[in-house]
DNA sequence: ACCCAGGAGCTGC
DNA sequence: GCAGCTCATGGG
């Protein structure tokens, strides 16, 4: 179905944003998205218009969610003054297009586990391994064949074996330890969306593998806790070349975790490796 | 052969 | 409490 969306939205921007592992680019210039158990093609149409391959419940009900269709994103840039922060208002200028996507709480704390001192390359690979090794197989709407991400019980039954088969490296057992601590439901990730920020930090902070940097990424785009700020190496780097008194945490309340991926992308285009 | 990566746990002080 | 070390492995 084709819908037009005025807001902010570069799927370009978003798939290469590092906070979703499975949007694969097309050769016919779409984009396949796969979270959860679900996937949809979308195909650019120009004009703010999308092709979205699939019936309107499932948009209504997967798709419109999950891109965060509700919130104006050009209303939360806006609130950058450019005099008052060049940098910042530079960077969301140039990455204009981003949005916070409403992912699976379980999903993003395996997917951000398994991100721990690798690059997105890396971590896209594994995150596919993991959902060939123990996801269900389904049938997309072009007739192809595509993995869910697995659930917390298949992947607490992988043995070690299968584990570093995805490429895990020593995370192996901390993403093990992840799903044994969601199937027994010491962490409610469900309850959590509903919870306060140090509530949500001290217990996603209570999985072993789980530090701080994690547990933000897991708030923001798997809680949608959309103030979350994770500080990864490359966002340490840009508050300490461009904000040496600290960054305005206090003036961008409740939208902090926004801006924290604006920085991100455009301080790691601007620094390549 | 390097050096780095959307880090975290462990050890020793 | 905090600096320093270690952990696997792909990407550049």
């Amino acid at each position: 179905m084709v819908i037009e969306i005025a807001d902010d939205f570069d799927l370009g921007r978003i798939a290469q944003s590092g906070q979703c592992f499975r949007f694969r680019g097309m050769n016919d210039g779409s984009y396949r998205v796969i979270q959860g158990q679900s996937c949809v093609y979308i195909a650019p149409l120009g004009n703010n218009r999308y092709c979205f391959e699939c019936d309107e419940a499932e948009f209504r009900e997967t798709w419109h969610d999950y891109f965060d269709l509700d919130e104006s994103y050009e209303g939360i840039r806006s609130r950058i003054d450019p005099a008052e922060d060049p940098f910042l208002w530079e960077a969301a200028e140039q990455q204009k297009g981003i949005r916070i996507l409403r992912q699976d709480a379980w999903e993003m704390l395996v997917s951000f586990i398994i991100s721990q001192n690798r690059n997105i390359p890396a971590i896209q690979n594994s995150v596919e391994l993991l959902s060939q090794a123990a996801g269900v197989q389904r049938v997309d709407a072009r007739g192809c064949a595509y993995r869910g991400f697995p659930t917390p019980g298949a992947v607490a039954s992988m043995g070690e074996r299968e584990l570093m088969a995805c490429k895990l490296g020593y995370r192996w057992k901390y993403v093990r330890a992840a799903a044994t601590t969601v199937l027994e439901g010491s962490v409610d990730l469900l309850a959590l969306r509903e919870a306060g920020e140090a509530e949500t930090m001290r217990q996603l902070t209570s999985i072993h593998g789980v530090g701080v940097k994690v547990a933000n990424c897991v708030s923001l785009f798997g809680l949608h806790h959309i103030d979350a700020f994770p500080v990864d190496i490359w966002i340490k780097r840009a508050l300490e070349a461009e904000y040496p008194d600290g960054f305005p945490f206090d003036r961008y309340r409740p939208y902090n975790g926004v801006f924290q991926q604006y920085l991100f992308a455009y301080y790691r285009e601007a620094h390549p490796r």
